[in-house]
RNA sequence: GCACCUGUAGCUCAGGGGAGAGAGCACCGGAUUCCUAAUCCGGGUGCCGCAGGUUCGAAUCCUGCCAGGUGCACCA
């Protein structure tokens, strides 16, 4: 816990000195415009205010008090007008905070305060029955990036695949299939064929509107447990999931659970039946619904006329049955934006039912993925499939592999994790809330602000610790010298920084803060690399060098692990 | 009509109420007898959408307006 003992510290001497609590204290510190000023600076208006002197002047006094004073951690305290700035030991950093780092290796940036706390985390979500597309992605990089989190932060973690396997839609398929269907196509390429057949309905219906009625009809038979629908339904999904698994496998992602909507059929009765109970329902138009006026927001329909329930009932049923099975502490929804008032009625509704634990139902909203010119729409066939995506971005990975490095070995691997990781990255370096437009330009780019640059950085570095491994030399977690360039504090500074970054990715579900810290440590390191040689300097500089690099290796490997990404040794 | 989200450099976006508003891309120029040039260095641009307000201090918080996006009862 790299430079938190440090703040703690500081806090707790500001909190002795000034009346704040420490909370406070630490709270109102704040990380310098320019590492010129210290890691750690501490404003004082808002004393000004409470003791009613200029900010300089109490900046002055305190910086009075502080004279002397040192610590294992602290350094020196200087005013700067009215601000009071903190500077580290540099032989903490080096001595103690760089060996720190080699010996945890994986488990360095881990914290523990989501110990014994479960977080379920609802996320990717795909429909079965309607191929991957980029429009997926997002769930499911952003939610796969949100486990991975809070492990870090000591939470057990449980991944939820939601799948949308059940509703009119498969009606819609039933009749296409039954229409137009040949079980060949199928068999060859399923869930390109079921798009297919998805669309043709689509176009067909628009001529022949008495095709929806019928869809309507075959749902209502697959409600009622026909055998013939059951069957087909049961094939499509199958079907599906397993592509869909494929996919997972090829992002390193896997989940703890994969019930989906068709799980919780036989809950919805009861559940209605509770909100029936607690006077939430009302008959309208030979519906029922959940009357929520009175709370703000819109009512939201239960059970549909001809009987069959909906969407929010089996969330509602779920929720339920979660939180029976798992005791969550937190639960998160990783889905659209756009289904902000469904959670929010969904979240309502728990509170009304007398769930005190509706509080912790989080959220997680991001930004559609559109194109230039509008949505994407897979009903008119407007989409571009995850795996085309993920394929080309490879396959580009690959070439540029063999212009740059034709020698290396295991140059598939290597395009895999490098292609994989720039579309992760890319997806998770903007705040998640920001609608994205799909650009092939963008996806393909290695340049920049892209994963591959932060895997670069990494491969660099396993090249010097293969260099010196092969001179008999390794990093050792001894206590090293001091290191005496701007950029190698620069650089372990933002080493210590890491678990702060995660724990204010948790706090936010953002991950992005973890992936833009890791591009500027990227960053810091190819600095140093181009001013600081390490293999060719003298022998106490080049022990201290060869440390600090393999420090860097080891946050860069953890930070990008933490996002889904791989770091390859070479590229 | 109502609600929510977004609006920062030519483009894509960072910016934790605080110290002169920052990156990447694009454009121009430079760096490799030396640890991978998917790198590094230099070059310049901003009514932080507009108008008010709160505050010692606002790109950041509040209100109104404008623009774009997304939702709002029988889809999921």
């Amino acid at each position: 816990m790299p430079l938190l003992p440090f703040k703690k510290e500081i806090a707790a001497r500001l909190s002795a000195l000034t009346g704040m609590t420490a909370e406070e204290a630490e709270t109102t510190l704040e990380i310098p415009p320019d590492s010129a000023l210290g890691e750690y600076a501490f404003p004082c208006f808002h004393l000004a205010r409470r003791l009613k002197k200029p900010p300089q002047a109490i900046a002055a006094e305190l910086a009075g008090q502080f004279a002397g004073l040192t610590s294992a951690y602290l350094e020196r305290v200087e005013q700067a007008g009215p601000y009071l700035n903190f500077f580290v030991r540099p032989a903490y950093l080096f001595q103690e905070l760089l060996p720190q780092i080699l010996r945890e290796g994986p488990s360095y940036g881990t914290l523990d305060e989501g110990a014994g706390r479960t977080v379920l985390v609802d996320y990717s979500a795909p429909n079965i029955a309607k191929p991957f597309s980029v429009g997926h992605l997002r769930s499911t990089v952003i939610g796969n990036a949100l486990c991975r989190l809070y492990r870090a932060c000591g939470y057990k973690v449980v991944g939820i695949n939601h799948l949308g396997d059940w509703g009119t839609q498969f009606g819609k398929l039933i009749v296409a299939y039954r229409r137009f269907g040949e079980p060949a196509l199928l068999a060859d390429d399923p869930v390109h064929y079921l798009y297919r057949l998805y669309v043709r309905f689509h176009q067909e219906a628009e001529k022949a509107p008495e095709l929806e009625d019928e869809a309507r009809q075959w749902f209502r038979r697959l409600e009622t447990g026909d055998r013939e629908a059951r069957e087909l339904w049961q094939h499509f999904r199958d079907l599906s999931l397993e592509n869909f698994q494929r996919l997972y496998r090829c992002l390193g992602i896997s989940f703890d659970s994969y019930m989906g909507e068709s799980d919780y059929n036989d809950q919805l009765e009861a559940t209605i039946e509770l909100a029936r109970q607690r006077g939430l329902v009302k008959e309208s138009e030979g519906a029922l619904v959940a009357d929520l006026e009175g709370h703000g927001l819109p009512s939201c329909l239960l059970r549909k006329k001809d009987g069959a329930a909906l969407y929010i009932t089996r969330d509602l049923a779920a929720a339920i049955y979660r939180h029976k099975t798992y005791a969550f502490h937190r639960m998160l929804y990783v889905v659209g934006a756009e289904q902000t008032l469904h959670f929010q009625q969904l979240f309502k509704l728990l509170e009304l039912l007398g769930f005190d634990w509706a509080a912790n139902c989080v959220h997680v909203p991001f930004g559609l993925i559109h194109f230039k010119d509008g949505r994407m729409s897979t009903r008119q066939g407007k989409v571009i499939f995850l795996e085309e995506v993920l394929e080309r971005a490879v396959e580009l990975a690959r070439e540029i592999i063999e212009e740059k490095n034709p020698s290396l070995e295991e140059k598939d691997a290597v395009a895999r994790a490098v292609g994989l990781g720039a579309v992760i990255f890319g997806d998770l370096i903007n705040d998640r809330i920001k609608d994205v437009e799909f650009d092939w330009e963008k996806v393909l780019d290695f340049a920049g602000e892209t994963a591959p640059y932060i895997q670069y950085s990494h491969a660099r570095i396993c090249s010097i610790l293969r260099r010196a491994a092969a001179a008999k030399e390794l990093p050792d977690p001894q206590p090293a010298a001091l290191l005496p360039e701007a950029e190698e504090k620069t650089l372990i500074i933002a080493l210590g920084r890491f678990s702060e970054e995660i724990n204010r990715a948790v706090r936010d579900n953002r991950p992005s803060y973890v992936a833009r810290y890791l591009l500027e440590l990227a960053r810091s390191f190819n600095r140093f690399y181009h001013n600081c040689p390490v293999l060719t300097a003298a022998e106490e500089l080049r022990k201290g060098r060869l440390m600090l690099v393999a420090a860097v290796r080891i946050v860069l490997q953890n930070g990008l692990a933490l996002l889904g990404i791989e770091a390859p040794q070479e590229m």
